[in-house]
DNA sequence: CAAGCGTGGTG
DNA sequence: TCACCAAGCTT
């Protein structure tokens, strides 16, 4: 299927070099490691997904903890999956690794496809890297990785110019990958190319003066490990504006609600969210809400990976309603177990962030 | 294929 | 303070 790429060294010297530096060097003790199951692996490959390990692993515990098996998982309600996964970012993670637990149980008998990864690709939320991952660490069959430690790697091994995120730069270094990958260790080597990226080769000042590979790779006989790999071309980041309406009672319980199970923050509950004054207006008159005295709120800026937020200064306070509909549920900061970002609101903006309820309560 | 999708760390 | 981006996948 993948060409044959020109490799900077033969495979098993490639494989001999990682393994023996991972057996120094690597990391032997991570949470998923021990015990490890196919199940462990492929919660943790999916918190891992453009996210560092010393944020996953508070997070990782929880979800073990809670969800012990794929049948707990799968028979948990969404909310309460979105609950552990608030605060770790891309919630179609969250939601796909439920439905596809789900997918499991009724398709392949409770337990994960991980005879193939075409097998593990169907499911939602597995790419070619993540079910490699899986399979290489769980049944030690061979499978390739190519994640973003390891682009960077070969990349620099191969001096592969151009941006890694590219379709074709991605398929030279799938190739690449493929091509080293080894016939047996499958589980310890999968970890050593991830390890070797994220410990000596990383983005800034990689350890090369300790590097296995100093001699062969290309990036460092040109003295240019900074150039690879090439960054993504910048874009400006659109900016757009919205008001979001912060609702409270007399008790002080902020109203929320539940987002659309797409898209942004999905199926989390946060503040009503407003295009524009317009929408805020209908929807104050749409639910009978009287403010009597409003308050004034500084503008604020959010800035998300494809643009930045900007909350408008609308008064968006008040202290009297006479009345809510439905749509969403009164949450009251001063008992917040059954909300995730529960933590004492530190900032403003953090007020603005999605919450995710173990259970709806009823309508006030 | 390009855009959308979060949050926290880093230089 | 701020640009840059990390164990990617989906649409």
């Amino acid at each position: 299927m993948t060409e044959m790429p020109t490799p900077r060294l033969a495979a098993d010297v490639f494989q001999q070099r990682l393994l023996d530096w991972f057996d120094r060097h690597g990391r032997h003790d991570l949470p998923w490691q021990s015990p490890r199951s196919a199940y462990r692996v492929w919660v943790s490959e999916i918190m891992l997904q453009q996210t560092q390990v010393t944020t996953v692993i508070p997070y990782f515990e929880r979800f073990m903890a809670r969800f012990p098996t794929l049948e707990a998982l799968a028979a948990a309600p969404q909310d309460e999956v979105l609950h552990l996964w608030t605060g770790l970012g891309y919630y179609a993670r969250a939601r796909n690794l439920h439905k596809a637990a789900q997918e499991a149980l009724d398709s392949h008998g409770g337990q994960l496809p991980t005879h193939s990864v075409e097998a593990l690709t169907a499911l939602p939320g597995i790419g070619r890297s993540t079910a490699g991952a899986i399979i290489a660490q769980s049944t030690g069959q061979r499978a390739a990785i190519l994640d973003g430690n390891v682009k960077r790697s070969l990349a620099r091994l191969h001096a592969v110019a151009g941006w890694t995120g590219k379709p074709a730069v991605e398929r030279r270094l799938w190739a690449l990958a493929d091509y080293y990958t080894p016939e047996t260790r499958l589980a310890d080597y999968t970890q050593a190319m991830m390890d070797f990226g994220a410990t000596l080769c990383k983005r800034s000042t990689p350890l090369c003066e300790h590097c296995p590979f100093n001699d062969v790779c290309l990036a460092y006989a040109q003295g240019e490990t900074k150039r690879y790999p090439e960054s993504k071309p910048k874009k400006v980041l659109p900016t757009r504006e919205t008001i979001m309406l912060l609702l409270h009672d007399r008790d002080g319980r902020v109203w929320l609600e539940q987002r659309p199970a797409s898209g942004l923050w999905g199926g989390l509950w946060s503040l009503p969210q407003f295009d524009g004054q317009e929408r805020l207006n209908d929807w104050l008159a749409d639910n009978v809400v009287r403010p009597e005295r409003l308050s004034p709120m500084p503008c604020l800026t959010h800035t998300f990976s494809h643009f930045r937020l900007a909350i408008t200064p609308q008064p968006v306070s008040c202290d009297r309603l006479q009345g809510v509909r439905e749509g969403g549920t009164w949450y009251d900061p001063a008992h917040p177990p059954a909300i995730g970002l529960a933590a004492p609101v530190k900032t403003l903006i953090n007020q603005l962030a999605p919450f995710s309820l173990k259970s709806t309560p009823g309508r006030a």
